[in-house]
DNA sequence: CTTTTCACAGTCGCGCGGATGGGA
DNA sequence: TCCCATCCGCGCGACTGTGAAAAG
């Protein structure tokens, strides 16, 4: 089947060779051309999705972990049960509706299981990274339209799309997009259903890869996405494109280094509503208008390239923009075409090609989509939540000009810093307001604050880094001698039982060497991420130049008398989720005990909506930098200085330690 | 009233050109 | 003296959120 036949007009900046797209392979199922993996019924109420977007919207797999899953759909499937009616009404981000309590809540609810596999997994399981991570893909919020089932996110597996797939994703005309695949006819979100921890990884060997691996992806800057998340991220779309922030960024491992794979993101629409900012607070606002026209695929630049390569840097899509002109998407494929007032969901989609360029049709495990619910935002001319702007701020470098306290964040005795100043490496920081939280280097947000926070708050409750997995095959050592096996994935033994372990080895010693099996060598944890932050530029350059690291590191050394941290803890987005979940409960219900004390501190924003006037909190809220009531940690820099420097200082310098100790080099 | 657009100031990376220093 | 490599400063452009004006 030619591409052009799938979706008519396709255009995509791919060469033309790789999107010479001829796919044989149809569907087993209902889902033509795609791979389907046996995942459990989430058939729900939505119509069904027109074949076109059928095609394209079975393959939405994502590398779900099961926990996360679980727990997401559960807690959907119990919104729905108990509050039958909550979907009708306008979901609140932040408040009880089925939105704020299925996404958000569970997202952030990271709980142990989140990121161990059960005990009772397969062993098969067991052994396979993915399963450790995060958000393999949930992609619950992905609104497909009907037909859930496929969709989904809620793949427990990296998805496996067809050729067709692909070729729909990389191609997608407006039209194809535009209403048959974003828009399904569906009246209501998708919420994944979780397959279940049975679900093997190996089940979906690649063909022809002379291997039962698939790909598993990191979100590498997860944790800042949580942030973000934590108060319904929003991007800004204008006419000549603005870039994401935070940007997606991957980690990608799993693949046949030898074969050459595409790797593109695309924007669907995460539900079928039309959102507004009203009273402090995301609500729907009828439908969203499912006609929006334009590109929605962004293919890395990179593109194609072999797996070694994807797998060697991370991959970051720092150059995308997101605009409102549906008039730029012909030749600039740089930007994606968005509409205001719409709740999206980024995905990431590897697909296999051959040397030639032409898709690798000898399997329908080719195409592999992965989706990370925290990536959702809504599309917005003008930032309407000042929690949002001043997290913005606070995290972008472009928007450095902007901080208050700029000025004072650097302020405290060099021997009070434990990172080098914003000087070392202007771009290289990610510069945190708060004199000890301010040089956190960039990369700890936008890349690595993943790293796991501290299990002094969680230690028995979760351990494993969700994150990176990256954290530890030393910790895997000491907990289950399994570390060369598990690569920078943390063990699986680890994470069914040694939570603890692995945290105490982290609080204990932290080695890059360690961290490296497989004859990898740690590089300077400052800064290649801090380059990282454009990579297109200079991370590009680094991982050119990946091989001739001498040079690199020459650079790098300058005056980064950075010292790691010696203990790089489990990964605890613990400390954000939990924080988040409390805030969430703080509002809906009573905390759970045992975790909550530590978070207490910060109201939850939407606590004060709750109890206080909705308007004066808009107003508020819409007043440029303004937190409600101070009690927002995250919009107030100060606060946030404060709130963080003992916790999440650790928690971001050591994550961002780990993060880097994993870049390999050839 | 809400949403979008535009100009603006601020920050910073990159590229270019000139200056400098060392070696042939 | 010439050539080459390196360093430095400047200007441009990219990028950000702001805030007012325009548009719907």
């Amino acid at each position: 089947m030619q591409l052009e036949s799938i979706l008519p007009g396709a255009s995509v900046n791919l060469p033309k060779t790789f999107y010479n797209l001829s796919t044989s392979s149809e569907s087993t199922n209902n889902s033509p051309g795609s791979t389907q993996i046996d995942f459990q019924d989430m058939d729900r109420t939505d119509t069904e999705p027109s074949s076109g977007a059928k095609k394209f919207l079975s393959g939405g797999n994502a590398l779900m972990d099961e926990a996360d899953t679980e727990s997401f759909t559960g807690t959907k499937a119990t919104a729905a049960a108990t509050a039958p009616d909550a979907r009708k009404t306008s979901p609140v981000i932040g408040g009880d509706d089925e939105l704020s309590s299925a996404r958000r809540y569970n997202i952030d609810e990271l709980g142990t299981d989140r990121y161990f596999i059960s005990s009772s997994q397969p062993s098969s399981d067991v052994t396979n990274p993915c399963s450790l991570f995060p958000y393999g893909g949930q992609t619950g919020s992905v609104y497909s339209g009907s037909n859930g089932s496929r969709y989904s996110s809620s793949l427990h597996y990296g998805s496996v799309l067809p050729p067709a797939g692909f070729s729909s994703a990389v191609c997608a005309s407006r039209s194809q997009f535009g209403s048959g695949y974003q828009f399904g006819q569906g009246p209501g979100c998708l919420y994944p259903s979780y397959p279940g921890p049975g679900s093997s990884l190996s089940s979906m060997p690649i063909p022809g890869s002379g291997s039962a691996t698939r790909a598993q992806v990191y979100l590498c800057n997860r944790p800042l996405w949580l942030k973000f998340h934590r108060h319904q991220t929003e991007m800004i779309i204008t006419k000549q494109g603005r870039r994401m922030f935070p940007f997606l960024s991957f980690n990608i491992t799993g693949l046949n280094l030898t074969a050459h794979y595409n790797v593109f993101v695309e924007v669907v629409l995460a539900d079928p509503n039309h959102w507004r900012f009203q009273g402090g607070k995301w609500v729907t606002c009828g439908k969203a208008d499912n006609n929006m026209q334009g590109n929605k695929v962004y293919v890395h630049p990179e593109s194609p390239n072999t797996g070694a390569h994807w797998m060697r840097q991370e991959i970051s899509f720092g150059k995308l923009k997101l605009t409102n002109n549906k008039g730029a998407n012909n030749n600039n494929t740089q930007m994606i075409v968005l509409q205001s007032l719409h709740k999206y969901q980024p995905r990431l989609h590897i697909v296999e090609v051959t040397e030639d360029g032409v898709e690798d049709m000898s399997s329908e495990a080719k195409t592999q989509t992965f989706t990370f619910p925290e990536n959702q935002f809504i599309a917005v001319t003008a930032y309407q939540n000042t929690d949002i702007t001043q997290l913005k701020i606070d995290h972008n470098p472009f928007a450095k000009g902007f901080r208050d306290n700029y000025d004072s964040m650097y302020t405290a005795p060099e021997s009070d810093r434990l990172t080098p100043s914003p000087t070392d490496s202007p771009r290289s920081h990610q510069i945190v307001p708060g004199a000890r939280y301010a040089m956190q280097p960039f990369f700890q947000d936008q890349f690595v604050n993943n790293l796991p926070q501290n299990h002094r708050f969680y230690g028995s409750e979760r351990a494993v880094p969700q994150t990176n997995g990256l954290l530890s095959p030393q910790s895997e050592d000491s907990a289950s001698g399994a570390a060369s096996a598990q690569r920078w994935f943390v063990g699986p033994v680890q994470q069914s039982g040694a939570s603890s372990k692995l945290d105490l080895s982290y609080d204990s010693e932290y080695s890059a060497s360690s961290l490296l099996p497989y004859g990898i060598k740690p590089l300077p944890l400052q800064s290649p991420h801090a380059l990282g932050y454009y990579p297109d530029s200079a991370f590009a350059s680094m991982a050119a130049g990946w091989s001739s690291r001498s040079s690199y590191q020459r650079k790098m050394t300058t005056g980064l008398p950075w010292s790691p941290r010696p203990s790089p803890p489990a990964y605890t987005d613990d400390l954000l989720t939990s924080k988040d979940k409390l805030q969430d409960e703080g509002s809906t219900s009573a905390p759970t005990a045992g975790t909550t004390a530590p978070w207490m501190e910060a109201p939850p924003v939407l606590k004060v909506v709750d109890s206080g006037d909705a308007s004066g909190y808009a107003m508020a809220c819409k007043r440029r930098r303004v937190s409600p009531g101070g009690s927002s940690t995250d919009a107030s820099p100060t606060i946030k200085c404060e709130d963080l420097s003992s916790e999440e200082y650790n928690k971001e310098s050591h994550k961002a330690m780990g993060y880097y100790a994993f870049y390999t080099s050839p």
